[in-house]
DNA sequence: CCCGACATGTAAGGAGTTACATGATTTG
DNA sequence: CAAATCATGTAACTCCTTACATGTCGGG
């Protein structure tokens, strides 16, 4: 009995939650555990051979035939025996780290640019996961035990920390053109719109209106 | 002419701020690029043969000899042309996440538990970093173009992000147990103290005082 | 007419982890 | 007396990415 990886566990979860194709997991996987194809066929496979998934075959017309998978009560079993065990810590893998850090090499305007550019994508994002989050409060129902808890929670995670984020890019923008809250006092999002307050570099009382 | 890839950036940039060892760097590049000696040593060679580092061997007495690595013009060249590009996006792996996302397969009380040991984690990390974020404000020069300047930004950055994941933590925990912000209106840091306000589930008008 | 969505798979290689190997010194 | 720190390296393995392979349909 061969221990199955972390990515399995994604696998069983997902599809625990609703039968899918190997084709869907990869969208479905990507809040959790991003995967490629590549690794996921394989997987499905071999997550088969242990019992712990079963598919079904469909034929279509017009595109490629496909698997959907289900869970089965073994597989359940084994999704909530790792479930309570503690999580490994995470592992956050972000060039844009580096960069950063580097940034004695570049001259200030590059790493403006650098914040920036990061500020823009994640306000991306932070469209992107209001809309979800919206569109889940809408239509679906959200008990604490639902299946759909989960995923609406992580849309929350995901969206606080990108604001947080940006409020963080903000702050260091306001660093590098130096107009500097020295003594910051309170951070705050309100309405959508972050709100910086704090006293400046010159001791005057500042406020920062960000996003 | 092999392109080197992201640990060897993150390698040049450690360095690049000041000369180390392969032993030293494994916690220096933690915060930027976590990686093993094993895999940093093979690489430290192979960027010193493609002359981007040197190394000055140094004998020492009671402990190992070692090689302090310095960045060469060369290596400084390199990082510099990297650090203009575009990053490339970042990727979290957390099992935590899969086990949020798996809520369903488990009881309520699992879920609470799984929440709060994140919570507490979290409480530690926010206490060594703003640790370190005072020592460096206290004894280091942090002028904007300074070598410590990117390395004082990624603490903030860490500290925010953990503080707003831990007041995600508060809100699902409040879900949890039905004290439900149903509306959320506000939600700052003030002191240190995460205060979360909106409307609850009943109508009333709800503050949560945090962390 | 090209591109993206749908759909499943394999192969090769690079990145990252765990284990093997060695050994003195300090600290609890 | 055991464990951690200092210090460098290799070997074997798993994990993940990129590329190869195939084919239909619909939209811009």
């Amino acid at each position: 009995m061969i221990a199955i990886n972390t990515l399995g566990y994604a696998i069983l979860s997902v599809i625990g939650r609703k039968p899918c194709t190997g084709y869907e997991l990869v969208n479905y996987l990507d809040p959790i555990w991003p995967a490629k194809h590549s690794q996921i066929y394989p997987l499905l496979t071999k997550l088969e051979d242990k019992g712990l998934l079963v598919h079904e075959f469909v034929e279509q017309m017009g595109r490629p035939n496909k698997k959907i998978f289900s869970i089965t009560e073994k597989g359940k079993e084994a999704l909530e025996n790792w479930m309570v065990k503690t999580p490994s810590d995470p592992v956050n893998r972000d060039e844009f780290l580096i960069k950063v850090y580097s940034s004695w090499v570049a001259d200030e305007e590059k790493s403006i640019k650098l914040i920036h550019d990061r500020m823009a994508k994640l306000e991306e994002s932070v469209t992107r996961l209001s809309g979800k989050i919206k569109k889940i409060e809408e239509t679906q129902e959200l008990e604490t035990n639902s299946k759909n808890f989960g995923r609406y929670l992580l849309f929350h995670r995901k969206f606080r920390l990108a604001q947080e984020e940006k409020a963080w890019c903000q702050w260091v923008l306001n660093l590098l053109k130096n107009k500097k809250i020295n003594i910051p006092l309170l951070s705050m999002t309100f309405a959508g719109k972050l709100l910086q307050y704090g006293i400046g570099t010159e001791g005057r009382f500042l406020c920062f209106i960000l996003g």
